[in-house]
DNA sequence: GCCACAACACAAAACGTTTTGGAAGGGGAC
DNA sequence: GTCCCCTTCCAAAACGTTTTGTGTTGTGGC
């Protein structure tokens, strides 16, 4: 009666440790080169493994070991708009396109999770090790039940109302908008109109404060005009027709937070007669296919989000580890001149 | 001596077990509705384990069910191309994008794993219930270990050198591709060149299969040029270059497999001083960001990457549940008829 | 008063690891 | 011969669940 039968699922250290001739812990500590194994031993252990293509039971280690290997990811403007696919919006996957990547080579694995606050959401979802946040909320509901709980969390970009937490990465929100504020100055615009979303988070908070205060500095006018990151570019066309068609005097230049909301513009300006560049310089805050596309192409400030990605993660891990790693990552944006804010 | 302190760490159901004056057993019956608790001892387990937020603890659950609850997603191209961030390619994420809201639908997560037959991919990636493979390649390795591990694996796309796998969602690429030459045809092209991807998947070999299939049908030259996915639109530039500038007739419709190559051609006639639709008609085998936004519009295949995201997840899930689902899930695709392609 | 049978509750085993705390054996020093 | 230490290995506990099998009651019929 041999015992030739291959087993039908996966190998076990049990497995191996009979196949060897040695105990699990031997097993253990071979493959993970803890214990006080003779290099023999060792050696013919690692084979057996090797011959039995025996993996580690992940949830196995995970439960003794009390980490898993995942990283959870929440993007918590796309909590907002109530879809995870915007149209056109490639920088909510760039960032997590970098945050796996980045998570692989560390060797873990990330997960998307949907809010965490709602009562229906998968099991697995709580099983990670730690968190990344993208663009939270003031005093942002997930952040707040995470961090009570003492869950590893970093975050993309700052929480408006904690100024006391700092693990967080991303782009200096008020010294980017400013940049792209003097660009447009720079090429002429004196009346600029500013388009924010809607979302209470850091990007929009720091931009509009950002915003006033160079209109004060320069003794411009400040006109500001909010419209929901959801409401994509027909937002946009909204918003222009309100600026370009009403009774006020019209802005020279438009600068929108976000790329869909710019193209939206740029479409209704053209509609309107308003020539872009000539008659309008058009920036925005966010890079996206629709500002690389669009005709003319819009000026836009690339927030670099597989830099971010790949900071946040590595921040996490690096608290993972218990390193008291520094404070804020701040990462530079680029900016893209393009031809909507005209000619030097 | 008061033993108020609360516990840092989460509750288990010890927990709740002590503070409800039950075993173990009854509250894991309770919480999963399994046993044959009284009523008035279920509520009572149940509002202590909401007091005390008690979640099952997810690995320790797993490893009892032999269920993770995550899915694993490995999408082959993005795999060949080395980059999981193509540029405006959009079919990908929305892909994912839908897959992971699907498996949340479903109390599942969603990873990201990279090619799993490399070395020194994370514990976590071989620690999922199923994977989802996106566009297999021909015999596709990775699809074969999986088989080989009597792992669930669902595939979108056939693998060409796999006919009697039959687990896989997707378009009918032979009947979807006839409806775009034939769109051609009816809108007078009679010599349409065809631009084919690298990548040896069912996309691209039946696309090709029936493009030639029907050129012999219609007495029509077939002319065929491959450019690499990865290649994008200075690929299909090149590719334009070479169909139009040459000394050969020149085509009076190019059909290209990806949006980013039709792209490239058109930028490449506009140089040439060929008029799209004009002198040329265009259309793309698949959506993207470029087709829709290029002036003029580029007609394309709609490949329906949502409902295939949805579908293979709910395929996997069922084959998951012992279910033993039909086969292949053909999905219809939707034609965009744009500029590109002329008047009717 | 006995028996059968619900109804309810629980102890213990199991899932596959890692880690703790020895134990066995051998060799050298005295 | 005794003691001690080093090397090498292992049994068992632990991680937090679910599930199986086994009591305990209490109730009603005869």
């Amino acid at each position: 009666m041999s015992e030739q039968l291959p087993p039908a699922s996966r190998a076990t250290i049990k497995d191996v440790a009979r196949e060897a001739g040695v105990s699990v812990t031997t097993v253990s500590h071979a493959l993970n080169g803890k214990g006080t194994a003779s290099e023999a031993t060792r050696q013919r252990v690692l084979a057996v493994a090797d011959r039995l293509a025996y993996r580690a039971h992940p949830m196995a280690r995970g439960l003794r070991r009390g980490r898993t290997g995942v990283l959870g990811l929440d993007m918590r403007p796309l909590d907002a708009i109530g879809s995870y696919i915007p149209e056109g919006v490639d920088y909510f996957v760039r960032f997590a396109g970098a945050a796996a990547v980045t998570a692989l080579d560390h060797g873990l694995g990330l997960m998307l999770v949907p809010d965490l606050t709602r009562p229906d959401i998968p099991q697995s979802a709580h099983g990670v090790d730690g968190y990344v946040i993208g663009d939270p909320t003031r005093d942002d509901p997930v952040l707040t039940r995470l961090l009570d709980a003492a869950v590893p969390v970093v975050t993309v970009g700052r929480d408006p109302g904690r100024p006391e937490f700092t693990d967080w990465v991303g782009p200096d929100d008020t010294h980017e908008t400013e940049r792209v504020l003097e660009l447009l100055r720079s090429r002429g615009a004196r009346r600029v109109a500013f388009l924010a979303g809607t979302d209470d988070n850091a990007w929009n908070v720091d931009a509009e404060r950002a915003y006033r205060a160079w209109a004060r500095r320069h003794r411009a006018p400040a006109r500001v005009l909010h419209v929901p990151e959801s409401a994509g570019e027909d937002g946009g066309r909204d918003a222009a027709r309100r600026l370009l068609g009403g009774k006020r005097q019209r802005p020279d230049a438009i600068y929108c937070q976000t790329g869909r909301h710019a193209a939206g513009v740029l479409a209704e300006a053209r509609r309107l007669g308003v020539a872009v560049p000539g008659d309008l310089l058009l920036a925005a805050g966010s890079d996206a296919q629709q500002t690389r596309l669009a005709i003319p192409a819009i000026t836009a400030l690339d927030l670099a989000p597989e830099a971010s990605g790949k900071a946040a993660v590595e921040l996490l891990i690096a608290r993972l580890n218990g390193e008291t790693a520094a404070g804020p990552v701040v990462l530079p944006a680029y900016l893209h001149i393009r031809v909507s804010t005209g000619e030097s």
